[in-house]
DNA sequence: TAGATTGTTAATCGATTAACAATC
DNA sequence: TAGATTGTTAATCGATTAACAATC
């Protein structure tokens, strides 16, 4: 189905695409050009037009794109419309987080479950979430479909969980250890949230600002 | 002070190096070469040596890299011996989460108080931070020097929350809110944390994946 | 039809990789 | 000195931008 590969700059700027359209589509903006676009992104209009290129043909020539038309299509291509299911390893504080205010529904995922090791969290329910023991989990994984682990355990915890997760046929985890789980070959997808390289990225921009200030 | 400008490409990876070589100098390794670190990280040693040589020599020649040398240089690079502060504003499930797990100190900031309008969080303190009223806040900036503000407020309030903090001088954001604050073209620093680019960024994997499967 | 704007090819720019002289 | 490995220049590769024909 897939032509060619698409690069991972392409690829990050899609949920940013995204969220733009249903921004214009809530203010009840029904048409775009790649210029006006680009404009409100910060992007060029090349760009744009070459991005959506990489998926199909989106737009009309003489006219623009159509914003409900072009959301649902990268909505598509990025499986938001595939009922993919999650299941959150780790109810402490981010963990906790996640449940409570991070909309998966919104984004096209089910979080069906939480697991923790913790017996005085076991068995409670959280934002309509149940908490299942640990030792639970393998059978979990082997009676449901789930596509994406939410691994949330402490650093220590990280990568004898991550071990274990593989070892029971999980191919995604969305990682927020803050610890690199896998070598760079594997085959399992993994997508780091590492709040502290966010975090040192802005502090590098901020002595750059300083710096070229005195 | 700097010289030439430096790609972003290289800005992310700089974290990604500290964190390598901490691990390294725990497990008591002195001494690395381009040749080794790059097959521990998935980078080429080419650009490895690339991405120092942005900044200075730090290897020797015949012998590599000293470990412990190198992670003070990148630390430097990164301002992480700035000594910088912060605020955070929102103490909502993820300001918790932030509070109470992330450790700030490791990273070279002090997190200096904490700022909500929920009355029943003002005057307590959350893991040694205290928290202030947001109207204390524009006070708070004047009489002290505040390097970023972590912000973490519910996604209604962040607009208008970015915006009191520009008019009050901030210069740098941590946005946790999931929400573009800022227009492309403005001054100040926002890095952002969107947990949703990610995940979709993750779902595309995913589904790329599971369509080369077929 | 005329104007607008896409889709797509070509040109440019920047980042990564390769190669090798310098040197520890 | 010989071997190893950097620093750095040159070559390649890929991504972005520009240009323009196609077409709505």
């Amino acid at each position: 189905m897939k032509k060619e590969k698409i690069s991972n700059n392409v690829i990050r700027r899609l949920p940013r695409y995204l969220r733009k359209l249903d921004e214009l589509k809530t203010a009840g903006i029904n048409r775009i050009s790649s210029t006006e676009l680009g404009q409100q992104l910060g992007f060029t209009p090349s760009q744009i037009r070459q991005d959506f290129n990489c998926f199909g043909e989106f737009g009309q020539q003489g006219y623009g794109y159509n914003v409900p038309l072009l959301r649902e299509q990268i909505a598509s291509i990025l499986g938001m419309d595939r009922g993919y299911t999650a299941v959150l390893i780790g109810v402490g504080h981010i963990g906790r987080a996640l449940v409570d205010n991070f909309c998966f529904q919104e984004w096209g995922f089910n979080l069906l479950q939480a697991f923790d090791v913790d017996p005085g969290l076991v068995g409670k329910d959280v934002s309509g979430v149940h908490i299942s023991p640990m030792e639970a989990l393998p059978d979990f994984l082997k009676n449901n479909k789930v596509d994406i682990v939410v691994l949330a355990v402490p650093r220590d915890a990280a990568l004898p969980t991550a071990e274990m997760l593989i070892d029971n046929g999980v191919n995604a985890i969305w990682n927020f250890t803050n610890v690199e789980l896998v070598e760079p070959d594997s085959k399992v997808i993994v997508e780091n949230v590492h709040f502290s390289d966010s975090l040192l990225a802005l502090s590098y921009f901020v002595s750059d600002r300083y710096d070229s200030q005195k």
